[in-house]
DNA sequence: CTTTGTTGTTGCATTTTGCAAGGACAAATA
DNA sequence: TATTTGTCCTTGCAAAATGCAACAACAAAG
C-alpha cells in the first residue's frame, strides 16, 4: 500500500478492500470453497471480468490472496488465502451478521443461524480450518 | 436499499457502506465524538464536501445516521448514530485490529491496545456507552 | 450591517466501473 | 494432427463516481 488517506487503521483496512467487491472475493474463497476465476465469475453478483482481474491482482499484492498454477491444469491458478486473509475472518463473519439483522431479503442459512446463536465460537471453529489451507 | 446485487448479507451491507468513505464517516461519530460536517471535514483523510454531503444523505436514508437541527445554532445540524448505526460496531472494531496488525505505519494508541487485550470487553463497553447516545 | 460559521451546490477534469467482445494458451477430443 | 473447450485476461467505449475549486444560502455574532 501505498497511498495511504492516513495512518489510522480503519482507513487503511479501507484502503485495501474499501469497495464493493473485493470482500466477495474473500467471501467465495473463505465460506464458499471457490479457488478460481471461473468460479469467482459464476457468484450471483456477477463481478464483470475486467474488475475481477484487477481486484484479485490487488488481493495478491497486498499477500491476501496466494496464487498458484493448478497441478491438474497448467492453465488455471487456485487462489487461496494467507494467515493474513484469514484473518479477515471476523469482518466478514460481522458483516454477515449485520447484513442479517437489517436486512428482511437476507435469509438467515445454516450459518447465520450458528452466528446468531454464538458468533464467537463460529468464528473460533472456522478459523481453525481455515489454518490447514495456508498457503505462502 | 433498492439495487441489491443478491440476497447474501454480506453483499448487501457493501450495498450500503461498501465504499472508502462511508465507515471513516461512522468511526468520526463512533469512536470520536464528531456530529456535524464541519467537524467531519477536518478530519485527516480529506474527504470532499460533495462526497461528505452524498454519504451523509445515504446514511441518514438507510437509517444508519439521524439528523437533527442543533438547539444552539439553527443552521446546524447534529448527527448520531441509530441502533442500526451503533450495531456497526463491531465491523469498525475488527477492522481497526485488523489494520493495526497488518500496517507498520498504523500505531496503536490506547483504543488499539484495549482491543488488541481484550477485543470483546472493549465491544461490550462501547456499545454500552452509545446506547445512551440513540436519537430515532 | 458586515463578518464569520455552517451546510450545502455547481462545474469540470480525472478516475473507476460496467458491459461486450475477443485473444492467448493449455487440455481434451475427434 | 486438427478442432473444440475451458480458463484467464485484455481492450474499447459509454456511464458513473470521485476530486477539486469556487460559490451560494442562511443564521449567528460582533
Amino acid at each position: 500500500m501505498q497511498n495511504t488517506r492516513s495512518d489510522c487503521p480503519i482507513s487503511c483496512s479501507l484502503d485495501v478492500f474499501g469497495d464493493k467487491w473485493s470482500l466477495l472475493i474473500i467471501r467465495d474463497v473463505m465460506l464458499r470453497g471457490k479457488v478460481s476465476y471461473s468460479e469467482f465469475l459464476k457468484s450471483e453478483e456477477k463481478i464483470a471480468t475486467n474488475i475481477l482481474v484487477n481486484r484479485l491482482n490487488i488481493l495478491e499484492v497486498e499477500n491476501i490472496l496466494s496464487k498458484q498454477v493448478s497441478t491438474t491444469n497448467k492453465s488455471k491458478f487456485i487462489y487461496s488465502l494467507t494467515q493474513k486473509g484469514a484473518d479477515l475472518l471476523p469482518i466478514v463473519i460481522e458483516m454477515m451478521d449485520w447484513g442479517a439483522k437489517y436486512n428482511a431479503n437476507c435469509p438467515r442459512r445454516e450459518l447465520g443461524k450458528k452466528i446468531k446463536k454464538d458468533k464467537s465460537a463460529v468464528i473460533k471453529e472456522l478459523s481453525q480450518a481455515l489454518k490447514k489451507q495456508f498457503k505462502n
